[in-house]
DNA sequence: TGCGCTATCCCACAAAAGAGGGATGCCGCC
DNA sequence: GGCGGCATCCCTCTTTTGTGGGATAGCGCA
């Protein structure tokens, strides 16, 4: 912790304009003081070592490191770190993904001043904070399982405009064997076709384009 | 125009955090004045008419009116309006309408200050700005022909997970009708099948899920 | 050790989707 | 008035997808 009662921030994200307005709020803020911003999961680690912020805002898509892989190493290293989720909605798997690595809040960007700092004193405070719609969603899919790494794969060449045989070439398997995983992939998403399935995906997201 | 010299300015966004890092961004130029904020394309047409800034910074997606119908709406009654896109890149074809509709700039919300700066001082000053990367995308795709209303509409309905058959009882024609436009669709966009096609089209801002 | 999950492969059959034609009427624009 | 784009409908044939089974092997974990 730090000497005077201030709460230290970490600021992550990579759009300069975004972390100005977070600067500024918290600016106005006596119990509040931003230490460091970065604009890469790399920086925020290195960061994170350095200031020891009380509060990290994380953003999850960010170029040379993501923002996941930045919360699993921070904690990994620093299993009391609170962090922050700050981002644009990407469906319900990355939230959970990131709640699971460790961070005790989420926020979308398109959030308030007051909802924003409100979190960061919950967080601050040792309280979680997720947003009753962002639980909702992660709760109304908890039913399903996951897709796997190979069903994602399989997905994404799918989305990509190929053929169960063009997938069965690249990936060195059988036809039958992809047509197996596309059974799969739409119990699992509950989706009436690939099509369905990639939108599902991606509302939900479990990859991107 | 205005009596001192500064350039005045009318900042439209639904994003609270990112309207205060632009704000902080003018804030510190001797030249430039935020005269006002709007959140929504309809507060953004009130406001360019109190206020007939000089240059206007407009995102696209928004609630209650979107920002290209702002942009129609404001050119057509003030056809010397200066508009600036700032937005989350999505895709050639919101970009081209948007240039279109009368906007002289386009700038990425993963911007820099400067680059922000500079795009204002440059569209005040009567000049045009976009970005090389976007004007390549858009001239790549101007090659095609673009998807008329109906074909979106179907495109949309393949997106949504429903078979030909489905989607010829919802728009209450034949089947064969929609598997005509289904081909013109993949020769259009380019596709390999229609999945391929539901993605080419999200790349490119044809429509969003 | 056994259970569950994953990945792999196989078969047969039904249902879609796509390719390759062709045809009509309408509307706007030169 | 004609031409192009659009929307509509029709036919045939091939290819691809999807359904409904079943089988085997590995891996981790209780």
């Amino acid at each position: 912790m730090n000497t005077d009662a201030s709460i230290r921030i970490l600021c992550v994200d990579d759009h300069p304009l975004l972390r100005e307005g977070i600067a500024g709020v918290i600016e106005g803020q006596d119990d509040l003081r931003l230490v460091g911003e970065a604009s890469n999961g790399r920086e925020a680690v290195d960061a994170f070592r350095r200031l020891r912020p009380d509060v990290t805002l994380m953003d999850l898509q960010m170029p040379e490191m993501d923002g996941l892989d930045a919360i699993k190493a921070i904690r990994a290293e620093f299993p009391a770190a609170r962090i922050i989720v700050l981002t644009t909605y990407g469906g319900d798997v990355p939230a959970l993904h990131a709640l699971r690595a460790g961070a005790q809040g989420y926020l979308l960007k398109s959030s308030l001043r007051k909802e924003l700092l409100d979190a960061i004193r919950a967080v601050a405070a040792g309280r979680k904070r997720i947003p009753a719609g962002i639980a909702a969603q992660i709760a109304e899919n908890a039913a399903h399982d996951a897709l796997s790494s190979r069903e994602v794969e399989i997905l994404r060449g799918v989305a990509a405009g190929s053929a169960n045989k063009v997938i069965a070439a690249t990936l060195a398997i059988s036809e039958e064997t992809v047509k197996s995983h596309m059974k799969r992939i739409l119990e699992k998403l509950d989706a009436n076709d690939r099509t369905h399935a990639v939108t599902i995906a991606l509302k939900r997201g479990i990859f991107s384009l």
